[in-house]
DNA sequence: TTCATGTTTGTAATCATTACAAAATAGTTT
DNA sequence: AAACTATTTTGTAATGATTACAAACATGAA
């Protein structure tokens, strides 16, 4: 676990526990977290961890390139530990987020119209492989914000 | 304006005042607006008109292709009368959305791996050509929810 | 130890969005 | 037109993610 601890102290990012427990967190598991996710998930290892210190790491941790911060999902910002450039796709009815490895020749030239690109974000929304295997499941309509809290759907 | 009428009658839409008037100011001008933009700005036109309408109106018309809606900017959704295909940039300096006219061949397919594609969302987040000129503007760190009602700048 | 600086935590404030029900409106039937 | 019904609009309250802030805590140097 030493190599988490040299990848913040390069940055200037002083190695507390909470950090690393973070950055390991997200970098281990391929998913996109939430602050909500991540808090409930991490609260077991620091019982006194309060979300502010995650929504103040993760801040830091996107302004050092060691995270990117993703909003996909209306209403809840996404953390994905992956910083090399990928596609996502979303998932309208399991609101699962799941990496679609393409990347985008206009987004590598760094400028476009005069304009300096400093991160290249691609997605599609649509209904997942699973979900539409899965039949009877009444799809979310676009554009309606559903509370992440309710959305959960057990993917077997 | 019967154009307009003829619009959301098309699509089931019965065509009140109130979604008339959203429709035109949605279409018209060539910006991505937000609920709160848009209430400021037809307030004047309907004094009565309600945030809530907006939300309906705009979920409405979301739900019905006439609009689409943005996730581009954290924590506040905007919204597009072009429903033609085409991608953004995101100038997180200025808090700006400039249409960026191409487009992605990997999601015209309308699949992939097995996932259905019903939407194609592309933008490119960085500082726009404006703001790039205009030098000692202090830089919004990625990833920092600046509530939009200060984030204002202007562009002469 | 003392001091200074950086980190974590809890709590309160902010603000976009959603829920809900009453009031207003429009369309239909008598 | 009046009565009735379904749709739309509106105001207000609730929800929930995010931010602000200051006190408590930890770390490291003097
Ligand atoms: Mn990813
Ligand atoms: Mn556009
Ligand atoms: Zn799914
Ligand atoms: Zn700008």
């Amino acid at each position: 676990m030493n190599v988490l601890k040299d990848i913040l102290s390069e940055r200037g990012i002083r190695p507390t526990f909470q950090r690393l427990t973070v950055l390991a967190a997200v970098s281990e598991n391929r998913s996109h977290v939430t602050i909500r996710e991540l808090h409930a998930a991490l609260v077991k290892k620091i019982p006194t961890l309060s979300k502010t210190t995650l929504y103040n790491t993760l801040e830091l941790f996107s302004a050092k390139g060691l995270v990117r911060s993703l909003s996909i999902d209306p209403g809840e910002a996404r953390y994905d530990g992956v910083v090399a450039p990928h596609h996502h796709f979303y998932c309208s009815v399991c609101g699962r987020i799941i990496d679609i490895e393409i990347s985008c020749p206009t987004g590598r030239a760094g400028e476009i119209h005069g304009h300096r690109i400093d991160e290249v974000h691609g997605y599609f929304k649509g209904v997942c492989r699973d979900c539409l295997a899965r039949p009877g499941q009444t799809s979310v309509p676009p554009g309606k914000h559903i509370p992440a809290q309710r959305r959960r759907i057990s993917h077997a």
